[in-house]
DNA sequence: CATTCGCATTTTGTATGCAATATGTATTTT
DNA sequence: AAAATACATATTGCATACAAAATGCGAATG
């Protein structure tokens, strides 16, 4: 879990940064900065930007430094039609080849999300989500969707990121229900059950989206229009 | 679609030789020898071998060399479980939103396509058939489907050399049908028709599996068992 | 006063030399 | 003779120096 080599510290400092929001998307990364900051040369960094880029976390432009990659209207609107089908897939495989560690893994990291739920900083929480996802992924183990999947579930933090933070009622209850659905994919995976598995996926992707519109889409704030100058008051 | 630098060429040409099976899976990439061959000093080629990875075209391994992504019996299987779920997806969009110029390079591509079937050599009949689908992807434009979407059509191209080289009857008779239905997925994605787009991603896998099943399992040789020294013949 | 052009500065890209790691081979040891 | 080990060789990784490109700024011009 710890890398010794600073190579790999900073892949996964950046990585981190960008999955929490710490670097915002469309931030630049300076390979002068950071090859400080992490204690290695520019090239080495450079290559750690490369592998970056093919991960999706940052772009990369001709001769213009790298940026941590956008999210849009789009983005999100393309998010929503990806992530049910290829969370759904994942899931079933999931359940039919889980390996005995790999629940294990799970389970372990569904205790710390637990854990980060009752006082744990918003970042952990976003981090540990991201990790149990990642899990999944890696249980369904099919190398031809994990691209797909990897690149959802970095969009997938950065946005959870919003409803992570400082929670008012509402989204402490959307993160309770969303850490219970965590259990019963845990459950279903555990028996094999991929028909389970596959609905648990839709009904996750379901509870976020619904967070996440009430988020872009908002109430609306209950403020009469201001009286024009010279108009007389009621 | 000429790249300048020599950078973007050994990009192109690595991809190419990898697509065509030129370059086997799991062959070494050799750094001081390519670097020499196209005329690059090893850094920018170390970069090139990080974005070949991040794409799925080679694997890197620590202290070791790059190696051109393997392919085997699980890897076939897990193709045949996420590619009809991806193309379809991919074609359904592609007819809701494929842009007029898009279209003019699908039937432009397509032509070219036609035209190395009568005669090209099998290279260039798996490359025009890997670019003909790169632009269904780029005509779906979901940033977040492309990235399993291009792995797939990595091995799909490699899988494919088996049954575009020099064709027996039967094979002849698969690649006609294929590029028969290249014409319809056209003719859907003008229309628009996002329905018939997606069931013609399910036919167009049912054709590549059949014909893989028959290369991977092919009907079996006649031939009677040797007989046994000392057995008398029948 | 806005715009454009040229220059200085900053940033990115590439080459090379050296360090670290892995690999192959010959020698020694049991 | 087989196995282990030490050494030589080859290959990969990193840092630095230099080249090329982009950016910002100021002066000149309309």
């Amino acid at each position: 879990m710890a890398p010794r080599n600073p190579k790999d510290t900073a892949y996964d400092r950046l990585k981190t940064a960008i999955l929490t929001l710490e670097m915002r998307p469309g931030a630049d990364l300076d390979e002068a900065r950071l090859s400080a900051e992490f204690g290695l040369s520019r090239t080495p960094l450079r290559e750690v930007f490369r592998r970056l880029a093919g991960e999706g976390y940052v772009d990369l432009r001709q001769n213009r430094g790298a940026r941590v990659s956008e999210m849009s209207h789009t983005t999100l609107r393309d998010f929503f039609l990806a992530a049910p089908m290829i969370y759904g897939a994942i899931l079933r495989l999931a359940a039919e080849n889980a390996k005995p560690e790999q629940i294990d893994a799970l389970k372990a990291t569904q205790a710390q999300f637990r854990t980060a739920l009752s006082g744990g900083p918003a970042r952990d929480r976003a981090i540990l989500n991201n990790r149990f996802h990642e899990i999944t992924g890696e249980m369904a183990g099919n190398i031809y969707l994990l691209p797909s999947f990897r690149r959802l579930l970095i969009d997938h933090a950065r946005i959870s990121m919003t409803f992570y933070r400082p929670a008012d009622a509402d989204g402490a209850q959307g993160i309770a229900e969303a850490a219970d659905q965590h259990d019963r994919i845990i459950a279903a995976i555990t028996a094999r059950d991929a028909e389970a598995a596959g609905a648990l996926a839709t009904e996750h992707w379901n509870l976020s989206r619904n967070r996440i519109e009430s988020f872009v889409m908002p109430g609306g704030l209950e403020m009469p229009l201001g009286t024009l100058p010279g108009a007389r008051s009621a």
